[in-house]
DNA sequence: CGTTATACTGTTGTATGCATTAGGGTATGT
DNA sequence: ACATACCCTAATGCATACAACAGTATAACG
């Protein structure tokens, strides 16, 4: 995570090379994903240039990148952070369920034995903690990023970790439930066992129905908090 | 097409205020559809900025839009047109199908009968000019980007238009023979049929075996003129 | 004659300054 | 008192200047 894994520039020999357009889209993404920058709020190329200390030129640079990714868009004449309401989510989980399944079902004819042990390994990691929130965070994250990886299809990988960084706006996943937690750790099973056996038509739909649980449990989890959201108000 | 209908940057009150960064965005991906610039091809910020005689600021926030749609990309220290091998051919084609057999099935669930209509339209305008190839190109996109706006979803609009560009990169589609051309407009006579008649399965099954057809003719088409560029050397 | 070091050129990265436009607020006139 | 016009401010669009880096060629030395 230190390294530049989230520029996605295709492979870039020139790692070393640190730039500040990278430097200020890293920190716009993970400001996004924090909280620091909410859905619907200005993005101003000074604000964040001050903030950052660097001039403008990358600002804008960085602002372009994630405009393409979909993660800021034009407002009122200037750039604000997403704002995504209930039918978005839908859709993006609609997309997201059959971009996944297809990567299962990919992973299941084309991964090489080294990813399906580094597959069972993360399964295994994730049963080690199932208590940990912010560990099943990362790891599930991580999982899923080798599930995409496995399917050895750059289109697929591109497409599902844009659909990914959308995930961001929508907040933190600290309100899944433990419960919630358990059963994904079992889907994931599911989903290795299938791709380790081969199967990729199961693969693919135990896939999609892990992806439909977790737009499940968004949804719920947006409920409760707009529930709370109009209790405290 | 002279309106920034290729923008994509969500609805933009502001159209008539022209950007540069549009103007060499539209004017790059151009080049490249026309093979001004070819795949491998190196470009460089200072010829682009002396070609359209704009400064390099511009220029630069367009080639970032570029290369985050995978149309250009990092090499050798600069940018150059992405080349893609037989490999990314096979594996654009099998996103594409997954996604494009998706939009099907979801045009046969959400389209509007003003929808459904204008696709009747496209295909009845195909139906017309079976012989004229230019016309059948521009024809053939219209009535895709129509099945992508039918599916009502946002991400999966977005993901199978930079799949449409990425296949920019593959040359013009003049190499279509107008048996091809005979076979896919019956192909979009039963994809339309199956929209029509609210058959979503068979919407996906339809349209999922023609991309695949076209993927076939594209690989066709591909050895056709390696044959050829062998002949000539 | 070969190898190495240095300088130069070409290209991208970054900063800054200026232009332009949109939005709001205030003042004035009816 | 309301409406309209003008100005001022804030933000983005664009251009240019400068810096850093890499690759290459040439020259000098072993």
């Amino acid at each position: 995570m230190n390294k530049s894994s989230k520029t996605r520039t295709t492979a870039r020999e020139q790692t070393a090379r640190l730039n500040l357009t990278e430097v200020v889209y890293d920190a716009l993404h993970k400001a996004i994903q924090t909280g620091t920058y909410k859905p619907g709020q200005r993005v101003r190329e000074n604000d964040v240039s001050d903030w950052l200390q660097v001039s403008r030129t990358p600002v804008r640079e960085a602002l372009r990148r994630l405009q393409a990714d979909g993660i800021i868009e034009p407002k009122e004449g200037g750039l604000a952070v997403t704002s995504f309401d209930r039918r978005a989510v839908a859709e993006l989980y609609a997309v997201r369920e059959t971009l996944e399944g297809a990567a299962a079902a990919l992973a299941a004819r084309n991964a090489d034995p080294t990813e399906l042990a580094l597959l069972q390994r993360m399964l295994e990691a994730q049963r080690n903690c199932p208590d940990d929130l912010s560990a099943q965070a990362r790891l599930n994250k991580n999982f899923h990023e080798q599930l995409y990886q496995a399917a050895h299809n750059r289109f697929l990988l591109k497409a599902l970790q844009v659909l990914r960084d959308s995930l961001v706006l929508l907040g933190p996943t600290t309100l899944m439930t433990t419960e919630r937690i358990a059963a994904a750790i079992e889907e994931h099973a599911e989903v290795v066992a299938a791709i380790v056996a081969r199967d990729a038509p199961r693969a693919e739909a135990v896939t999609r129905k892990h992806i439909r649980a977790g737009y499940e449990a968004r949804v719920q989890a947006m409920a409760d908090q707009l529930e709370s959201a109009h209790a405290t108000s």
